[in-house]
DNA sequence: TGAAGGATTTGT
DNA sequence: CAAATCCTTCAC
């Protein structure tokens, strides 16, 4: 089991309390091993795991996108190429890809292998300033990864975990939701809102977008 | 071999 | 609403 990082003194500011507790299970592979659609959802409310070095940052993921092998606006419509072949893997893996030549994207590659099926984080709701950011208001830490690109930028996911698997022991990995936000969801103090998905040309009708009700960590309109 | 354009973000 | 910015993808 993973320990988090010893807390760093001399912080001055920005570090909070809340990122003591343990650690929920990982995510299996064999849990990712259905259609993206079917997994994008429930992702929302697990935490994404993030180990550079010494450091640990954790994020509970609050907005997801579903794509399918059959889905005109899936990278992988069209054929495998070697940009996408990571979707094209087993579940489990990582698709990083870089977009507009600044920003990277992150998938959680789903179903089996052969079959091009992922699921885009969006965005993650932060419980603590990671170091290198600045964030003194409690609306500049819950903006800091709000948004596919941001939150890349801030959890230094970057072009070589591409294709790399999802493991506790290595530098990215998944733990599932806690029991207090399952509960959120039954008792409806928590929803989850699906829509169409953003930014996308081709298969704009499909709703396959799912973000977590009045989170201030949702990119753009909640 | 070349050009178009993209699962975004930011600022005007 | 347009720029930033780069490399994959697709057409010629």
């Amino acid at each position: 089991m993973l320990e988090d990082s010893r807390e760093q003194s001399g912080h001055p500011r920005g570090e909070r309390d809340g990122d003591r507790g343990p650690s929920r299970p990982a995510i299996a592979d064999s849990w990712l091993a259905r259609s993206a659609p079917e997994v994008a959802p429930e992702l929302v409310g697990c935490v994404l795991v993030r180990r550079v070095g010494e450091t640990v940052l954790r994020g509970t993921i609050v907005e997801t996108e579903a794509y399918t092998a059959d889905d005109p606006a899936c990278h992988a419509y069209r054929r495998q190429t070697k940009r996408n072949a990571a979707m094209f893997g087993a579940p489990g893996l990582v698709y990083v890809y870089q977009i507009y030549g600044i920003h990277r994207c992150v998938n959680i590659v789903t179903l089996r292998e052969g079959v091009a099926d992922a699921v885009l984080i969006r965005a993650l709701q932060l419980e603590a300033c990671p170091p290198d950011e600045v964030a003194t208001t409690q609306r500049q830490l819950d903006r800091l990864a709000a948004g596919p690109g941001k939150l890349c930028r801030v959890f230094g996911i970057d072009l070589p975990l591409c294709g790399t698997r999802l493991d506790p022991a290595g530098e990215l990995w998944l733990e599932a939701r806690s029991p207090e936000f399952s509960d959120g969801l039954d008792r409806g103090e928590l929803q989850l809102v699906q829509t169409a998905r953003i930014g996308i040309t081709r298969g704009v009708e499909i709703p396959w977008r799912w973000y977590l009700k009045d989170c201030p960590a949702v990119s753009k309109k909640g």
